[in-house]
DNA sequence: AACCTTACTTAGCACTTCTTAA
DNA sequence: TTAAGAAGTGCTAAGTAAGGTT
């Protein structure tokens, strides 16, 4: 990887090897005395504390566990858990089927591709994170083509929008990030240049007039509704009207005065409260019961419908959801006396239930369009009144201010309690947040809040606690809010800080990586894969949650080595997303790795039983202010991202392909922090499709040159590529090819006389008879046969009046037609399970993306939607020579 | 435990592409 | 050949679960 070794860090590949070259072994430490167990001596400890006691014959090994005691916290039984590779056979509790619709789908995701070790010598010397190393990067340069689904497709056809940059707003945004961080860092350039997006329909008409201006818009856009034509015009404007907004008020980067202390959140805060989903209305459609019809309480038709709406989806299949389910439907039932009394679930049917519910999907989707402009004027009235608040005077967006409406708790992975009942939230557990001299906010008839707050360090509105998880849920402020951005911000800089002090750090923890004592070891250990991994913290999880782990919570299954310094790793993480990938890593690290995995290694011990997330990032903070372990993520992902970015777009080139690069340099980070997606459950015959598409096209090619040759034989020497057959066809799919082709002119044959035959029929002409049919089909017949014929003389008749000029023309359309499929074909199959938005959203400073915007002179909205653009309005003040 | 960020899935719709009719 | 409509895809935004940090 030629390209990475001109990094910076280059220089520590000497520091990293050579570093105490005598002291690399792992039993010098024997001899360590000191709380921490000395490295040789110390004994795995084999006694797990079974939180959850039952069925545990198992490996009862006792063992006196070391020094101290540090497994009693260990919460994660030892039952030996089966890996997810194996999923086919069994399972702790036996659910096999419970397994593996979850299992498969995680293995669907599992990147195959990137699972031989790469040998890469320059390991070291650069500041690309291994994981992105060691197979995104040639992964990306191997195939010249990628990504840009829509990108290239849309450039042509997406408004074109002006940017225009008013060059001098002054600098507070500098100044505060300077102030705000060690002196090393870079501040964020002088002349501000703002990248602004105007639109033909915005210009400066809609400036401020805050709360009316709302309102005005929204009553225009009633008025919409009537006038015929130029609607949807008009809805457009008025979009992209609201897009600008009451700018100055909200722009807290443009204003002085970072204060320090930022644990209060605001000064006055006022807002309508929260909504709550609307009562339950009974459909009356009866569910069977031992296969007869049975009348249920609304509240418990309500319960039967959720699961009633899920019917032969994976959620209803899985038995520890069924449990879950109808433990809870079951105790309702009896509460409100349901005759008969519903005791087993395999006597439920709820088919008729999900027929209505599949019939009303129906209609919906076949409503009229004012019904349809209704529901959405709903909407809006809602947003209306609790999609804003006012936080110090500013009208700022709400995030969630619907209360989460009842249902099936829906957990990912094996969580436990998975299926259970959410409950309807009411008003009474709901607590506000808001000024002392705010307006507190009717709460529905009937009902009232249950507190009442005024805490100015908190940014929450509103707070309720929910049943199935006993956790707390918060009402937020929108992604596009100063409180948002504000923190947003924060997280950058200190990204950015960090970036001046890893070269420091990284050499900190390499040297610590030999220490005598255990716990700092693992520190060092962790910290490296924390840093060239991207993993997460991995902090301790209940018994009631999925089984899913990060840095610090690694198990020793999840961790294999190879011999010399490759790296295995393979776990569930967050979300149950899996983790699989393949590495080289420093050579210390691997046997450190090693001497943690010593016998009696087992199942369901902890790689790192000294660790925990609270100790290292107390050592984080020691060594740079602000620094956790999540830094490194963000830090990682916009390193490689701007790294990437400035490796990747070309210079020259068209705005597709540089919008390529962009989404190239995207994809790498996703893969560097494992943002993967689900593949679409079309996605494999969808590629067939582009497969045969392709091969339609070659087909038609080698028709054409038949053709040409056919009509003017003597090109056969000058032009030899015209006799040569196209590549991906053979004579079988030829003929099969053809076949399909006939009988397709076939059926259309037959749909033209029909529909000819109505029309007769209607003018009241004579219809067509069948013999016409059949000779019209006759015609088909001929053609076929001519293709027969074409097949074996490889003579071409060719369409009435080709001349060997329009088929060449037809020929270089085809080229490209072939050319642009197959770039798409690339490009999909890159992208089918990594997600970039999670990346985007999160983890990479907007500003870079603001910045080679300018650079590159590419509109922000191609990279940027709507939303996003409002997200981050405080990074576009940055110039084109802006850098992470 | 509280509180805020990050993560994935999904509903709904916009955009493309394919068909059909003129 | 073009315009309009239908069907198929892909993207955005919403929703909420699941992380990290204090």
């Amino acid at each position: 990887m030629s390209d990475s070794e001109d990094l910076p860090l280059a220089l520590r590949k000497g520091q990293l090897n050579d570093h105490n070259p005598s002291a690399d072994d792992d039993n010098i430490d024997d001899s360590g005395s000191d709380s921490d167990t000395p490295l040789g001596k110390r004994k795995r400890p084999a006694i797990r504390k079974k939180v959850i006691d039952d069925e545990d014959e198992d490996d009862e090994d006792i063992q006196s566990s070391d020094s101290g005691a540090p497994l009693i916290k260990r919460t994660r039984p030892a039952v030996k858990r089966k890996s997810y590779k194996d999923d086919s056979d069994d399972d702790d509790d036996g659910d096999e089927s419970y397994d593996s619709p979850a299992a498969s789908k995680k293995s669907n995701r599992s990147n195959s591709s990137l699972s031989e070790a790469r040998d890469d010598s320059s390991d070291s010397d650069s500041d690309t994170p291994l994981a992105a190393k060691a197979k995104s990067l040639p992964k990306a340069k191997a195939n010249g083509t990628s990504n840009g689904t829509n990108g290239t497709s849309r450039a042509k056809v997406a408004p074109k929008y002006k940017e225009e940059s008013d060059s001098d707003s002054d600098a507070p945004l500098a100044k505060k990030a300077a102030s705000k961080k060690s002196p090393t860092t870079k501040p964020a350039a002088k002349p501000l240049k703002t990248v602004k997006v105007k639109t033909e329909a915005s210009s400066s008409a809609s400036r401020k007039t805050m709360g009316s201006d709302d309102s005005k818009s929204a009553a225009s856009k009633k008025r919409v509704k009537d006038e015929p034509d130029s609607k949807t015009k008009v809805k457009k404007m008025k979009k992209e009207e609201e897009e600008e907004e009451d700018e100055d008020e909200n722009a807290w980067w443009l204003k002085e005065g970072g204060n320090e202390d930022d644990s209060v959140k605001w000064t006055t805060l006022t807002h309508n409260g929260v909504y709550f989903a609307p009562e339950y209305i009974p459909h009356g459609i009866k569910m069977l019961y031992d296969g007869k019809p049975i009348s249920l309480a609304p509240e418990v038709e309500e319960v039967a419908s959720f699961f009633g709406a899920l019917l032969f989806t994976e959620h209803a299949e899985n038995p520890v959801f069924q449990q879950n389910f109808f433990k809870d439907f079951s105790k309702l039932a009896k509460k409100h006396k349901t005759v008969p009394d519903i005791t087993n679930f395999k006597k439920c049917d709820f088919t008729p239930m999900h027929e209505y519910f599949q019939k009303e999907k129906e209609k919906k989707k076949n409503m009229s369009k004012e019904q349809k402009q209704a529901i959405k004027e709903e909407k809006l009235a809602l947003d209306e009144s609790y999609g804003f608040c006012y936080l110090d005077g500013r009208k700022e967006k709400v995030g969630n201010y619907r209360i989460e409406p009842p249902g099936l708790f829906r957990g990912r992975g094996k969580h436990p309690k998975t299926g259970c009942l959410k409950l309807r939230v009411h008003p009474e557990q709901v607590t506000l947040n808001m000024s002392k001299d705010a307006t507190v906010p009717k709460a529905p008839h009937g009902h009232k809040w249950g507190k009442i707050v005024h805490d100015d360090t908190k940014t929450w509105l509103a707070t309720w606690k929910e049943n199935v998880n006993d956790s707390t849920k918060y009402v937020f402020l929108a992604a596009g809010s100063s409180l948002k951005g504000q923190s947003d911000f924060k997280k950058f800089e200190t990204a950015r800080a960090l970036k001046n002090e890893v070269g420091n750090i990284r050499q900190a923890y390499l040297r610590d990586l030999k220490d005598k004592k255990m716990f700092i070891r693992q520190r060092a250990t962790a910290l490296y894969l924390i840093d060239r991994l991207a993993l997460r913290a991995g902090n301790e999880k209940g018994e009631d949650e999925a089984d899913t782990v990060g840095c610090c919570s690694l198990r020793f299954e999840h961790v294999t080595l190879e011999k010399p310094n490759i790296m295995h790793l393979d776990f569930l993480g967050k979300d149950s997303i899996r983790y699989q990938k393949t590495m080289e890593v420093d050579e210390q690290v691997f046997k450190n790795i090693r001497l943690f995995k010593r016998e009696p290694a087992q199942e369901g011990d902890e790689l790192f039983d000294r660790l925990k997330t609270s100790e290292l990032n107390k050592h984080l903070q020691s060594l740079m202010k602000g620094l956790t372990a999540k830094v490194f993520r963000t830090y990682n992902a916009s390193f490689t991202f701007q790294d990437q970015l400035d490796k990747l777009t070309p210079r020259k080139g068209t705005a597709a392909e540089k919008l390529l690069a962009y989404n190239r340099a995207n994809r790498l980070v996703a893969v560097l922090c494992n943002h993967q997606r689900a593949v679409s459950k079309g996605h494999a015959v969808q590629m067939d499709k582009i497969v045969d598409k392709i091969r339609a096209f070659k087909y038609q090619k080698m028709k054409l040159k038949k053709t040409i040759l056919t009509l003017e034989p003597k090109l056969k020497k000058k032009q030899p590529e015209l006799a040569e057959p196209e590549s991906d066809l053979d004579d079988e799919w030829i003929e099969q090819h053809e076949v399909q082709l006939m009988a397709k002119e076939r059926e259309k044959v037959k749909l033209k006389w029909e529909k000819e035959n109505e029309k007769k029929k209607e003018n009241k002409e004579k219809p067509l008879t069948e013999k016409e049919l059949k000779t019209m089909l006759k015609e088909v017949d001929e053609r076929e046969k001519e293709l027969v014929k074409e097949r074996k003389s490889g003579k071409v008749t060719g369409a009435r009046g080709a001349t060997v000029e329009k088929c060449e023309a037809q020929l270089l359309k085809l080229d490209e037609r072939i050319a642009a499929t197959r770039t798409a074909m690339v490009d999909k199959e890159e992208n089918k399970q990594t997600a970039l938005g999670t990346s985007k959203i999160n983890y990479i400073d907007p500003r870079i993306s603001a910045a080679w915007c300018q650079k590159y002179d590419v509109p922000l909205e191609k990279i940027f939607t709507k939303t996003l653009r409002d997200k981050f309005k405080w990074a576009m003040t940055v110039d084109a020579s802006w850098e992470f």
